[in-house]
DNA sequence: GCCCTGACGCAAG
DNA sequence: CCTTGCGCCAGGG
């Protein structure tokens, strides 16, 4: 299980990305001290849907296979466009 | 216990 | 585009 200090953590820092920006597994990871950002996509995947998941994209801007389409139609409908399946992150990409 | 699988990643070659 | 190596963890296909 992981340490519920890191879990509630990693929910804030997703809670401050802001509409039309996004940010990756790697820089959630990166900004809550996580040990690795495959943690970041277990702990998105068992306790995000209150959160503004759509907004967390791989490092090379795609989405999570099988929640692409509902991930690129949130994106879309606050702004944020996609090439294909892919998001620009130099243009897209949230820095605090 | 072990192996596989997950919204589980990412950088380098 | 693909594969490899390193990183890390819980639940049960």
């Amino acid at each position: 299980m992981v340490s519920e200090e890191l879990h509630e953590r990693v929910r804030e820092i997703i809670r401050s990305i802001p509409r039309g920006r996004v940010a990756s597994y790697g820089d959630i990871a990166a900004l809550a001290s996580a040990p690795t950002p495959r943690l970041v996509g277990r702990i998105l995947s068992e306790d995000g849907h209150d959160l503004p998941w759509h907004r967390v994209l791989r490092a090379n801007g795609t989405p999570a296979p099988g929640l692409a389409r509902r991930q690129l139609e949130l994106l879309r409908a606050e702004g944020v466009l996609a090439d294909g399946e892919k998001v620009s992150m130099r243009e897209y990409r949230w820095r605090p």
